[in-house]
DNA sequence: GTCTATACACCGATAGAC
DNA sequence: GTCTATCGGTGTATAGAC
């Protein structure tokens, strides 16, 4: 028995060849603009070859939607690290996170949180990874003292309601992050956060 | 020369069963699930003959999208009618009949504001409709007072990242109606619009 | 196991007969 | 206007080579 199993880091490997290649023409082209026979072509194969690593072209989706939020869960705790205590500054830090990795990818945010892929619906695997990221915010409101599962619900909204508004309107770019502050602001006032005692700069 | 133009008549019936039998194709399986095929079968056409009336598959979705965007400053305006002169009331029964109104038909919502069909983009005459809808909410605030862009981007972020969560957490319910409230009063307070004088029953 | 070749059913769209 | 026939495209299934 060996002490590694060069066979099945292979197959992981083309299993992420594959996966890497359907985000590029994601991102090239549209979400769902991706078809298996350019997948298989960037990637030196034949399309159905594609289907002795994946069972399906939305089983490939299904790959990039755990993917996408497991980076999601990963760049909101990277955020979470170097935020600080005051919890309006910390709110603000995490929310800029979220705002600026939903907004730098318009295939992926679209995949993690619209329904453009007609047949689409995420595995009880791959979900569960989104839920993940969502407990995890559930968790950081409760050290902040807000545990009101209907205050958390509207923040998730006015803030998925200004990426959805950027996305929409000014793809590329990040006009809305300006109203962030304003939006933290009112959320936290609305809450009975402690306003910041020091000015940010 | 005919009083009424009865050929003329005619073919615009037919382009209104076209559009109707596409919308119930929609609603019963899904915005992206409509075939011309199936549009013809519904009318007893055969699907080149639905080239005759309208010149594409998307110029379908075109027409539908204008149809919404036209209900929808429609219902607005209704709803504006026995809207109260006190500032949140009023903005809590426009935003009411906008919510009822976007949660009541998923697929007309996806049309409307999600870009959930691989290549269909509004023409400019039926985006038309859709900023004649929105110039007419900023005429609204613009009655009470707010008048800063910024303010009421926010408050469309607010309403529609509620819209969004409900169709895509619970579609077909109504579970976040009863935040609505809360989160005009929210907004409200922060662009500091007067509190109702008498309580509201 | 991994990949290819082939085939199928379906799609939107077009050409041309009537 | 509406039809039939057909084209190039898609996702997907399967038989069989290596």
């Amino acid at each position: 028995m060996p002490r590694r199993d060069r066979k099945a880091e292979r197959r992981e490997a083309t299993r992420q060849e594959i996966v890497e290649a359907a985000w590029e023409i994601a991102r090239e082209r549209g979400l769902a603009q991706l078809t298996l026979r350019e997948v298989g072509e960037r990637i030196g194969m034949r399309a159905p070859s594609l289907y002795s690593h994946y069972g399906s072209k939305n089983a490939i989706y299904d790959a990039m939607f755990e993917q996408a939020w497991s980076e999601c869960e990963r760049v909101s705790l990277d955020a979470l690290r170097s935020a600080p205590a005051d919890p309006r500054g910390l709110v603000r830090v995490v929310a800029l996170a979220y705002f600026d990795f939903a907004v730098a990818d318009l295939a992926r945010y679209q995949l993690m949180n619209q329904r453009t892929i007609p047949g689409f619906e995420p595995s009880p695997d791959a979900y569960a990874s989104a839920v993940r990221a969502l407990d995890e915010v559930i968790a950081v409101f409760a050290t902040i003292g807000v545990t009101d599962r209907d205050d958390v619900e509207i923040w998730i909204a006015v803030l998925s309601g200004l990426v959805d508004q950027q996305l929409a309107n000014d793809p590329g770019g990040h006009s809305r992050r300006k109203l962030l502050d304003r939006a933290v602001d009112m959320w936290a006032d609305s809450v009975g956060l402690p306003p910041t005692k020091e000015p940010q700069k």
